[in-house]
DNA sequence: TACTTTTGCTTAATCGTTTAAGCAAATATA
DNA sequence: TATATTTGCTTAAACGATTAAGCAAAAGTA
């Protein structure tokens, strides 16, 4: 019935003592008597105190709000990541805020300002495939809150970064290839100047010379990894005189696009050509053929970001600076590659 | 270099006029002068001026922040639900927050605490399948604050609800399936206690009866609707004596189940068995044959959800009642029913 | 000219909480 | 017994913005 919500001046007045012993009973002061506390606790409960978290916010200088901005959040990858970020932020006090640029650069630099308008105590970041203007992440650093990136990140930034080996992960793609008998392998990859998949495609060239098999430019692609983008470059390599025996496509989407072509068409997966993705999503073992993948270990990219997280604030005298954390990737084999 | 964030005072001090010019000035108060709101801003502009939210939401009592629960966010429906929502609200100067309870009737409670503590304006909620302890939400209610609910609801709240009309798409699948000669329809549905899915039984219920056909006990399968339900499920109709010529199911995870028992059994779809999902995930136009399923119209609900909030808080007067904006669904027809 | 109104600001209180500083009473120490 | 320390609170000033109330100067009106 009553319109106004109860403070703690409230609970001071049902007590006769001052709204400063209330807070501090709250807190478990030590100065505060044990049987002070426990009447303040119960009228607190009494009168369903809630406390205001803006006012001790205000007041603190401190949100304990963590924001956090993602390309999609319908993605398991992210989903899982920001899972994670949640569990351990949440043991230390934090909540979180998750936005998603849905891969517009326009519609990050928004979330951005709202997550700095919001005043958050840091900010973590996965950045949109548009992104090339890194102004607003040098505007979160100028504010003074730790920010800390996964999976799409960049260098120039100077700050934490979390994310697998890309290069590697290549590396043991190719190699488990050549294991299973394939001699002309193809890349279907994303644009060089996005950072993951450039790494992506050295370490499949590299890998490819390594094990002394020809380059052949033609095996080669960039593509912006949608499953249209799959199709298309599926269909484009099936007509060349010479056909790859094997395919590393640097996203499940495309890969799935690229399966949807090779049944079509009647191509054998695995027999006549192999196929491997990236991401380990979820539908890759829901298809026929169940599409082998790299998995990203989206639970340790999570859990590491947000403990960097944690671990900037409770240093901040430490300066941000380049510091890479990078996990190994692990290769799932399916029916696709069997 | 100067660790402090700059604040009105620091503006008026520059300009040697009060903070509450300043404020006026930046809210475009016309008791201020056109000279003295330009130099204003400019200084705001100089200084990096970044209003704190956290002071201004306190003074007046609101957050501008509307909070958000889901089951999950990877799912398609959901992130494409919140996606609207933010669309909406953003036009309205709202910023959401978004937690996900993963269907756990214990993380739901702690994400509501959260955003009660947030001071949010206003929740908007799609109830877990654990829950059926509403009291968390009664909660919400007696805060004051607007709750409206969508896709998961619950007429006892007596609040706001945004959904589809379960009931009528169960009517359009069967007759759907009538219609290309079917007889015998499965259903693998969720459990009568959630309301949605009592609706869709209902429904597919009094369309057999409608039709003439007889109802089959063995045909109504109540379940979770994971993806393993379908697989044991459908693995269960095929072993009854008189198997069904078509199957509904609930939700296309659990649908995506039964085909893959169907696929390895060598079960053709739909020639023997036609199949009929609920969601239009994705991946539903993705599998093989590809899963006819019902388009629940997440984007108009998201709006419709969002609108409805700023409704509530724009005739506060209006005191909470039960009101159900229920939308038609539309069925999506694909290879596996066609 | 004498008044009312409007303009353009200032002053000061307020939102709910935290916290440094202070103070009396109780307890410990010499 | 006299002095030092601890206990358990209170007082009052913040945090940064908003806003009701007020007031002098400028402009308008009779």
């Amino acid at each position: 019935m009553n319109k106004k919500r109860t403070t703690i001046k409230d609970i001071a007045n049902a007590l006769n003592i001052s709204p400063a012993a209330v807070s501090k009973a709250l807190h478990d002061d030590s100065r505060i008597s044990i049987k002070t506390k426990a009447a303040v606790k119960r009228v607190a409960k009494e009168l369903n105190y809630q406390p205001n978290h803006l006012a001790s916010a205000l007041r603190r200088g401190k949100s304990n709000l963590v924001g956090v901005v993602v390309p999609r959040t319908n993605s398991n990858f992210f989903s899982s990541v920001v899972e994670q970020m949640e569990a351990v932020l949440d043991k230390a006090g934090y909540n979180i805020i998750i936005t998603q640029s849905n891969e517009s650069f326009k519609k990050e630099c928004k979330n951005i300002d709202t997550l700095l308008y919001t005043q958050v105590d840091g900010i973590i970041a996965s950045m949109a495939n548009e992104t090339v203007d890194l102004s607003y992440y040098e505007k979160i650093k100028s504010n003074g809150i730790p920010l800390i990136l996964f999976d799409r990140g960049e260098n120039d930034l100077n700050v934490d970064y979390v994310g697998i080996n890309d290069y590697d992960s290549s590396h043991v793609i190719v190699e488990h290839l050549i294991s299973k008998g394939c001699k002309r392998i193809a890349h279907i990859g994303g644009y060089r100047r996005t950072r993951i998949f450039n790494n992506r495609i050295k370490g499949y060239i590299d890998a490819i010379t390594k094990n002394n098999l020809p380059i052949d430019d033609s095996l080669i692609i960039e593509s912006s990894l949608t499953l249209e983008d799959g199709r298309r470059e599926m269909t484009h390599l099936l007509q060349l005189e010479n056909r790859p025996d094997a395919v590393y496509v640097a996203s499940d989407y495309a890969a799935l696009g690229a399966l949807q072509v090779l049944n079509e068409q009647g191509v054998k997966v695995p027999e006549d050509i192999r196929l491997i993705g990236f991401g380990n999503e979820p539908f890759t073992s829901l298809v026929t053929p169940s599409i082998s993948s790299i998995e990203q270990h989206s639970k340790d990219i999570g859990r590491i970001a947000a403990e960097t997280f944690l671990k900037r604030v409770s240093e901040p005298k430490l300066k941000q600076t380049l510091n890479k954390i990078i996990l190994d990737a692990e290769l799932i084999i399916r029916d696709s590659s069997q």
